[in-house]
DNA sequence: GGAGAAATTAACCCGTTGGATAAATACTGT
DNA sequence: ACAGTATTTATCCAACGGGTTAATTTCTCC
């Protein structure tokens, strides 16, 4: 079929320096492939993403993988291991990196509704900038959740988010910007809720609003909503807050004549 | 391997007739099967349903449908279409059932505050009563909507809930009861949003947070906290809202000192 | 009661796919 | 320079899986 054309086209060609050592004087002769283990691994795992991300576990297919990594399918097994054990490393690098970018996130010297507002930019951000982490949950949430059972590795790997909500709601309290304190775990799912879902069902809400949720304009109209449900609920100051929204634009979009 | 097993295991039994008009003396011969078009297309519809929701698209299996509709694999074809077809009816099903039931809902006599009660109810049992379709509804985004791109017939179903927002939201604006004129498509986004992403994820957030998010009390606690949540946004009465919780033992966990 | 259509069964086809085996090539230390 | 090991390529294959073909059985209408 045009199956093995398509993978010849997709595929990464590894350029191989044509001369070994140009200094000698004898030229040695062309070297058919260079050794890489460390790269040849980090392009097997960034096309199993890519693979896992756009076609589930069951859809992806590990030839694809390897064309796509400029390697050999042999090589997915020599590096990293069968499809499931692909899939899991990609998934735990995948909460690896996420994690990683929320221990950056320093909410500590902002004042409460600055922090929130902060936490809900970064969580919309981080999934606009890695849709393949919304695919790949999406995909093991599927699975409910077969593979990460069995990865002591990310039950490990806890996300901050959960104690910096928790300092900040009590805070806000404290300070009486924040007129309730709220479960912080709850809120946590509800701000991720809030980013996720837009995003990882968009696809589907634009075929039935007959729009395109994702242009700019609509992506600046969200997070401003976002931003004004979640801290108009914590601080009461509904109008204020939704008032807030950075731009001009997007406030009008929200606080709109109904 | 044990994959014939497991089908023949799984497979529905449909019972038939042993014999065929008994009353005529002469006894006729035994039938080996009875004609069902009608029930037959709802079984493999139910089974293609499972299937799909179980596996995803790709890891659906043509042969697992048939057998779980105690069908012969070539029914799919004659009954539905191929495996794309099916997936589509699926799909269109699904849409038409939930549509269906939105229809039912009357927020028209009741106060805006609890009309919204009401609908954020309905959607947090709707997702809970029928957990096939959260699982269509990723899937199909994973595919970036492809097929649904393909249905007029569902691009013209819509839901009645956005102007039911619309209306309620209006009402409430002006009876004094909500401070803020919220954009009907984004509240209903984010109504769907907190329900959605806790129960579809919950098998990978059970996981990270090392407790079971499905069970009884866990279930009451969200959706507590999501009325509330919603309710303080638009009323501005954070705390008092947050304390109209119907149970008190839910309440508390909501309201929980931090 | 039987002919023709509708519904169902049974068996087969063939490209795909995950995985395995074996051979070749590039490095590394001595 | 060369032996030994690490890395990569080149083939192969058995099972699977969607889809098809052809034969069988039931039902309906005259």
């Amino acid at each position: 079929m045009t199956n093995i054309l398509k993978l010849t086209l997709a595929c990464y060609t590894r350029l191989v320096g044509t001369q070994r050592a140009p200094g000698l004087a004898k030229a040695k002769r062309t070297l058919k492939w260079q050794r890489d283990p460390e790269g040849m691994r980090l392009r097997i795992l960034e096309a199993a993403k890519q693979e896992f991300s756009a076609h589930g576990l069951a859809g992806a297919r590990v030839d694809r993988i390897a064309a796509k990594a400029g390697a050999n399918k042999r090589m997915l097994y020599y590096h990293v291991g069968n499809k499931d054990e692909l899939y899991l490393a990609v998934l735990e690098g995948a909460y690896d990196k996420i994690r990683s970018e929320e221990r950056g996130l320093d909410l500590e010297h902002l004042d409460p509704p600055e922090a929130i507002r902060r936490l809900i930019e970064f969580t919309w951000n981080y999934f606009l900038r890695n849709p393949e982490f919304l695919s790949l949950l999406q995909t093991e949430n599927l699975a409910r959740a077969k593979h990460l059972k069995k990865s002591t590795k990310v039950k490990s790997m806890h996300s901050p988010f959960v104690e910096m909500i928790r300092t900040v709601v009590r805070r806000g309290v404290d300070s009486g910007d924040f007129q309730v304190a709220v479960d912080p775990v709850q809120l946590y799912i509800s701000i991720a809720a809030l980013s996720f879902f837009y995003l990882s069902n968009s696809a589907t809400l634009s075929v039935i609003f007959g729009r395109d949720l994702l242009d700019k304009k609509a992506k600046e109209e969200r997070l401003a909503h976002m931003v004004g449900l979640v801290l108009a609920a914590l601080t009461g100051q509904s109008a204020a807050l939704f008032e807030i929204a950075k731009t001009p634009k997007s406030r009008a979009a929200v606080v709109q004549a109904v």
